[in-house]
RNA sequence: GUCUAACUAUUCUAAU
């Protein structure tokens, strides 16, 4: 049993739930640990149906399940789930706390992630840090600051990193290199921060240069160069680049479906669409979107159509993607621009959102 | 019973 666990956590890592649970379903005995590593198993990997008829049927929950199903339905945006479940918990533990904070501070909804600092019995450098990063991500680098310098009582690597980002996503790379310059160790994360630093601020050589001195590379790093390239219009150099990475992910492709449908190179978007399918990567919903804007520049609706469909929209559709409203826009716009107005129409009552 | 949970980097995505 104790093995079997381990499988299921290693299977729920890369994504293999239905290995997960063939794993779990061999267990005769499974203890608490093998239903809760099922549950982070699915809700790490945004299966929040499963992850939630599971916790209805465990026979009974801990602190950890707790947290597992916060932070799945957080990953998800979905708060409305979240807080309840939070606040149903009997147990309470600062990395439950921590959890429901991040999903705070993530949504953007800083209010409350304050709120719930002030309630919390105790914190640590992780609760700070996602208060940290809420502040960054929100655009509210002075907030950051004053956290870091005054509200915090202990500093790791991700709070530095996070200043990095803080400064960055403001335009001041200048405090971004200060931050970077005075940090005494930093590891992959610090070095491709400061890349995306001198991206924001379009800063082609400086990113570069970046890449070149870092002592270390992964993929987000070799990602980050590719975007650099794309953003400063090299569209050729960013291709040449992204068939000299190391390895590819999901992003790598999305990044160059991107960059080509950005500048109106359609044709390669689509092209790149259907290789990665060809290398056995599943498109998400990213993907589409970024074809969808190829399509719209094509402007060809019939191409548009087959895209979109891709999609199925009762969620049987392709890889179980559900169209998001930023696809159904984007259709929205496709059919328009193709002069089929009717269908345009009907599309934007269809949707299950709100037409703005 | 030594096996499980929280924080930081890359996609910016319709029309304009």
């Amino acid at each position: 049993r104790y093995l079997a666990n381990l499988l299921i956590q290693a299977y729920g890592r890369c994504g293999s739930l239905q290995k997960a649970k063939a794993v779990f379903h061999g267990i005769q005995n499974p203890n608490l640990f093998s239903y809760n590593m099922l549950l982070v198993a699915y809700a790490q990997n945004g299966d929040m149906q499963a992850a939630s008829s599971l916790f209805y049927g465990m026979p009974c929950w801990d602190v950890v399940s707790w947290t597992a199903m916060v932070q799945g339905y957080a990953d998800q945006g979905d708060l409305a789930h979240a807080k309840p479940l939070f606040d149903r918990a009997r147990q309470r533990n600062i990395v439950l706390f921590t959890a429901m904070l991040a999903a705070y501070a993530q949504a953007g909804h800083l209010e409350e992630a304050r709120a719930l600092l002030k309630l919390m019995p105790e914190f640590n450098v992780v609760t700070w840090n996602a208060m940290l990063a809420g502040y960054a991500q929100a655009g509210l680098p002075e907030e950051a600051q004053a956290l870091f310098s005054n509200g915090m009582a202990e500093w790791n690597l991700v709070s530095w990193n996070t200043m990095i980002q803080a400064y960055a996503l403001l335009g001041q790379v200048d405090r971004s290199v200060l931050v970077f310059e005075t940090m005494a160790v930093r590891d992959v994360v610090t070095w491709t921060s400061m890349l995306c630093a001198f991206n924001q601020s379009m800063d082609l050589i400086s990113a570069k240069q970046v890449f070149d001195k870092m002592p270390e590379r992964n993929v987000v790093s070799w990602n980050a160069l590719v975007l650099a390239y794309a953003q400063s219009g090299q569209t050729d150099q960013a291709s040449w680049l992204f068939h000299r990475l190391p390895s590819l992910d999901i992003t790598s492709w999305n990044t160059m479906v991107a960059a080509y449908a950005n500048v109106g190179h359609a044709t390669e978007a689509l092209e790149s669409f259907y290789r990665m399918q060809l290398e056995g990567l599943e498109p998400d919903g990213t993907t589409l979107t970024h074809v969808l804007a190829a399509c719209n520049h094509l402007g060809e609706p019939e191409q548009g159509r087959r895209c979109f469909a891709l999609m199925g929209a009762d969620g049987d559709g392709y890889h179980g993607l559900l169209p998001q409203k930023d696809h159904y826009l984007c259709m929205v716009t496709i059919l328009a621009r193709g002069g089929q107005l009717k269908d345009a129409a009907e599309l934007l009552n269809y949707m299950p959102f709100e037409p703005q």
